[in-house]
DNA sequence: ATCCGCATGTAACCCGTTACATGATTCT
DNA sequence: AGAATCATGTAACGGGTTACATGCGGAT
C-alpha cells in the first residue's frame, strides 16, 4: 500500500488529480505534451492504471457518454483522497542532489503540477533546491574538466555540452524565481 | 545475428572496441565518466556481455592476471571482426529528428566513439545532422508556445526550460562544428 | 448490415534492478 | 588460517514494448 510508484503512475496520478481522465484521455494527454516525446503504449497505460486502482489511489467510476459527444463510452478515471495525498506528497519531494541530472525531467513535471498544489514559499523553496542542486553539478562538471586529461578533442566537447545545458538549466531556474517573485 | 542491439550493448561493444576490457574495466568506466549519473549493475552488465557474446560480436580471452598487478584473474573481452563493422554501423547512424531531445545523451557518446574511427568531413556532417534536428525541435517547442494557451505561469515556464536546453545543445553543436573546422 | 475507428484491455517477450551466491586473491 | 575485497555470475521480480484481441459506436 505504501509501495513507491514508479515515475509513470506519478505522471499518471498527477494528471488525474489535475483533471479527472479515461485512459484514452490520458494517452492524448502525453501526445499532446509540449514534450511529446514519449507516448505511452496502451501496454504502460492500463496495467499502471489497474496498480494505481489496486492501491486505492484512483477509482474509475462507470463507463459514460457524458461529456464529448462523438465518443464512445470510457470510464473515467478518479483521484481518492489516499490518491490526492499521494500525489501531493511526491510534488512535495526535495530535490536530490545527487540525481538532479537524471531526474530532470521529472522534476520539471513536478514543477508544473505544483502551481495548484503548493504555496508560493513552497514553490520557490523548491526551485531554490533545484538551483542549488544543478549548480553543484554545474560546479562537479567544471571540476572533472579542470582534473582530467584528455585524448582526442571529442570528449572534452562532450564534457562543455554537458556543462552548457546544465548551466542553461541553472539560469532557466533563477529566471523562473525571479519571475515568480514579482 | 543482425537483431538490434540495446543502448546499452551499444556503449558496452563501444568501450570495448576502444579498448579491451573485462567487465569489472567497464564498470568502472561507467563510474568515472563525467556523465557517471549511470552506474550499472552486475545484473545488467554480465548478461548483456554475454548476449554480445552470443552474437559474435565480442568474444572473452581466458582469464588472465596480465596488466594491473594487484588484481584477480578477469577475462578479457575483445571485439570481433564483426562486432567492430556493427561498432562502426551503429557510430555512423544519422541523426533522427524526431528522437532528437530523447536520443541526445546517446548522441553525444556516440560523438565521442567517432573520434577515432571517422573521417572529420564524417564527423562534421553528423554535426550538422544534429545541429538540424536540434534546431526543428527548438523551433517546433517556440511554435508550440505561441500557439497554445496556458492556465497558470508555470507550464510556460517549463516549456522555457525546453528551449533554453535545446538551444543551448544547438549553440554547442555550432561551436562543436566550427571548433572542429579550425 | 457492414465497416472502420475508438477505447480498453491482454499475452509474450525482453531487459534492467535488487539481492544473493561463488570462487579467487591479497592482507593481517 | 581467516577475513576482506575483487570479479563474475545467477534468480526473482517488476515493468515497458510490441502485437494482438475484443467490443461498442458512428458512418456508408
Amino acid at each position: 500500500m505504501t509501495d513507491r510508484l514508479t515515475d509513470f503512475e506519478h505522471l499518471l496520478l498527477g494528471l488525474i488529480c489535475a483533471e479527472p481522465s479515461s485512459g484514452y484521455d490520458l494517452k492524448r494527454a502525453f501526445v499532446t505534451t509540449p514534450i511529446g516525446v514519449y507516448q505511452p503504449s496502451s501496454g504502460a497505460l492500463y496495467p499502471a492504471l489497474q496498480r494505481l486502482q489496486t492501491k486505492g489511489l484512483i477509482q474509475s467510476g462507470p463507463p459514460t457518454t457524458a461529456g464529448v459527444s462523438p465518443g464512445r463510452r470510457r470510464s473515467v478515471n478518479q483521484a481518492t483522497s489516499a490518491g490526492r495525498a499521494a500525489h501531493e506528497n511526491w510534488v512535495r519531494t526535495p530535490v536530490e542532489a545527487a540525481s538532479v541530472s537524471r531526474d530532470l525531467g521529472l522534476h520539471l513535471m513536478r514543477f508544473v503540477m505544483m502551481e495548484p498544489l503548493l504555496t508560493q514559499p513552497e514553490v520557490l523553496a523548491f526551485l531554490c533546491g533545484l538551483r542549488d542542486a544543478l549548480a553543484a553539478f554545474v560546479a562537479e562538471l567544471d571540476r572533472y574538466t579542470r582534473a582530467a586529461t584528455f585524448e582526442g578533442r571529442h570528449p572534452a566537447l562532450a564534457l562543455d555540452h554537458g556543462i552548457a545545458i546544465h548551466r542553461a538549466s541553472l539560469d532557466w531556474a533563477e529566471h523562473a524565481i525571479t519571475s515568480l517573485t514579482t
